[in-house]
DNA sequence: CATAAATCGGATTTTTTATTCTGATAATAT
DNA sequence: ATATTATCAGAATAAAAAATCCGATTTATG
């Protein structure tokens, strides 16, 4: 079980931070990517799909091929890859699952939840790639 | 799509909740719980076993019979409710699914998301059942 | 221009999760 | 004591999500 992304997003999150550690516009094919990240090559092509269709990585057909990230690593935020795999519903919805819970008509825990959920969010949005660089390089050469 | 907890976590936490309100050692069969918080009733059924099973609510056979809290609400929380049927995972996994997230080895986001995380479980296993009464009734009476 | 290398995108398979069905069991009433 | 009723609890089914496969297409290179 993940914890809060699904599976998916959890690679398109590690996919993305690999490319924002390279060089910029340097080209890796899914293969590369799939052999650091100890990943099927074939779900790693998937989840890069979703991410270019979203544009935040951008793809190149034929020999020589490949992904690459769309922008700098500077005007990327880790929210950007939730939002376009898992989108943002579980920054809305109840986390006791109770329909319709709100401000007006709040379940037991929606006031405590929601700080943390806006912290959650803020996290996520608050810090790019670029800033997460050196963390994201030491963890990703000790897979 | 759910926020962090399975579907059936969030019913088992609606149906405990919905039993707390209610006078103590009175019974309701999975069928008032199922109309009440408005989900079938074979699934409350289900997940109202599993929570039997760990002890946190009784059931009794036959006429009349049902299911009852075993224990007073004021010695039950969240966190038991979550760890009987998702378990505690969620609190030790890697957000992003990086293998061997640790102090030693972390993720980018492995000390950020360290401290929401303890703030949730703090959240879950601080208040008791008791303590969340009168909002719950409130949350229930406007289902 | 033909070949090789690589992606894309849909289709398929597998796995997990959610939901429903059914038989065994327990309790009441006659 | 037996029949009847209503439950629990496990088994079976359905639905959703994750993972994989494969053919069509694209592009660089010889």
């Amino acid at each position: 079980m993940t914890v809060i992304f699904s599976k998916t997003c959890e690679l398109g999150l590690q996919a993305v931070l690999f490319l924002s550690i390279k060089k910029e516009k340097r080209i890796f094919t899914a293969g590369e990517v799939s052999k650091e990240l100890k990943v099927p090559k074939e779900y790693v092509s998937k989840v890069m799909q979703i991410l270019t269709e979203s544009g935040i990585i951008g793809s190149k057909k034929g020999k020589n091929g490949g992904f690459y990230l769309a922008k700098s690593p500077s005007s990327i935020k880790l929210i950007d890859i939730v939002e376009a795999i898992d989108g943002l519903e579980i920054f809305n919805n109840c986390v006791l699952g109770f329909p319709g819970c709100s401000n007006e008509n709040p379940c037991p825990v929606h006031e405590k939840w929601g700080k943390l959920r806006d912290d959650a969010y803020k996290m996520l949005s608050n810090e790019t790639l670029e800033q997460l660089k050196e963390k994201t390089l030491h963890k990703l050469v000790n897979l």
